[in-house]
DNA sequence: ACAAAAGTGTTTTGGGTACACCCATGT
DNA sequence: ACATGGGTGTACCCAAAACACTTTTGT
């Protein structure tokens, strides 16, 4: 083993034993969801429909919350996406555990040994052109996901559990609402999230409490009913309160 | 690419662009040390002594975590040691950046570019033999770590906050207590961790509600005050008590 | 008898939770 | 005028925190 061996690699090279998958929560009309795509996978004369996560490999010159980030792109257009990484998989096995699965999947690999770093991001839906999903991809309720390709189903489920844990404890929410929002809209992202509801007047004498959560003189305007007051969410005032015990528990 | 490119390959085969990291924090006497490794660094013809993480790479039969029990069972003798995963460090040049550094890797690597999974893990410095790591190896105490190769300093940082935002959440204290333990271990195990002291009454009022935390019809012996009351952690109990909001904060 | 750590109760303060009505706006 | 969500206060309970003395053992 000397540095001799190392060859001059293309910018695009990806590494073949590394990917990232990401587990893409889009948040609409206080419903929960994740992207999935389609794959038509043949297998003993037969085509099967199946799902998965939008995954990619990674690439020489990048950080993977780079490739993280040019998959949401590729998937959804957005940009400048809030993402992050919860867990790499690495069973040995976990692309051969499905034999039809894995009989479409060999002639895409350079190597069979593949460790995954598993990502998810939160987008609202409402910023996202899903015209050129239609066919090739498709929002599902995170409550109804399942059977997805290899460890799929499993990624996604730690990834559901780590977003509900974060969200606890930093300030996640504020990545899926507007720049100006109304404290309804961020409890019912929370109550979507955490498949329950909260009481009102518990929950907003809760986030009054918060410094960093400032009160514009403005209100929501085209509504039916008495217009709601706009909040923002102040990043400088978060960092400067922040402690160990902090908690976004509500 | 097709499958023809995938080789025969043996057991202990490694793979060349991923590694594992372990951060392996040792407690003893109310002091909480992490250890490290001794490499003597040549460069411009002078000779540097410099500290790094126990690392290694990732055979290509092995899950992550058995690489990081591996290279704990190499550094210490202990087996069947709770590992755990918290980060994958993926910039590019992680290995480039110091120059002293990478001269000394290259010749160590199929492939100068590696991401690293960081682990850490959680020992008593009571089960293990010392002996070996004279000289090779130190604990140091985790409070004083500094300057350690490539990004292994950041790596630390990375486990040492994990380590007690999980210990306040997961059962993770009795990994590091005998069996059967007192009430004033566990609680100077907190306090080593998270460098601070707690109200003996009001320690025991909280531990007191824990039902999982046994109290044993034993105490100590051999000590020349007061002997204390035993107790044991029962994880069965624990497993049917847990709930979404629980929380390990003393 | 002394040293050393074990063990124990009360008070104050603040947060969590349960609960019901009036208000401002658009149609 | 009606429908729709916005907005508000009080009472109870429990957890957190502050605080000091007695007990049991070994030497």
């Amino acid at each position: 083993m000397t540095s001799e061996k190392i060859k001059h690699k293309t910018t695009f090279e990806t590494l073949p034993t590394i990917s990232v998958d990401c587990v893409i929560f889009g948040y609409e009309e206080n419903m929960l969801k994740v992207l999935v795509r389609r794959e038509f996978v043949p297998f003993q004369g037969q085509i099967y429909l199946e799902w998965k996560l939008p995954g990619n490999h990674i690439r020489r010159t990048e950080d993977i919350s780079e490739t993280a980030s040019r998959i949401l792109k590729e998937q959804t257009g957005l940009e400048n996406i809030f993402v992050k990484q919860f867990m790499v998989f690495s069973d040995p096995n976990r692309l051969k555990n499905n034999e039809r699965d894995y009989e479409w999947v060999k002639p895409r690999l350079e190597d069979d040994r593949v460790l995954t770093v598993g990502f998810y991001s939160l987008i609202n839906l409402k910023d996202v052109d899903n015209s050129k999903l239609i066919e090739v991809a498709k929002w599902v309720n995170a409550y109804e996901i399942n059977d997805l390709m290899f460890d799929h189903k499993e990624i996604f489920d730690e990834a559901f559990k780590k977003l509900r844990y974060d969200l606890l404890h930093e300030p996640l929410v504020f990545e899926l609402l507007p720049v100006k929002f109304t404290l309804t809209q961020m409890q019912k992202l929370y109550e979507a999230i955490f498949n329950t509801t909260y009481d009102k007047r518990n929950y907003r004498r809760k986030v009054n409490k918060m410094p960093y959560l400032i009160p514009l003189d403005e209100i929501q305007t085209g509504v039916s009913h008495k217009p709601a007051r706009l909040y923002t969410f102040d990043r400088d005032i978060y960092e400067k309160n922040r402690t160990e015990r902090f908690d976004f528990r509500v």
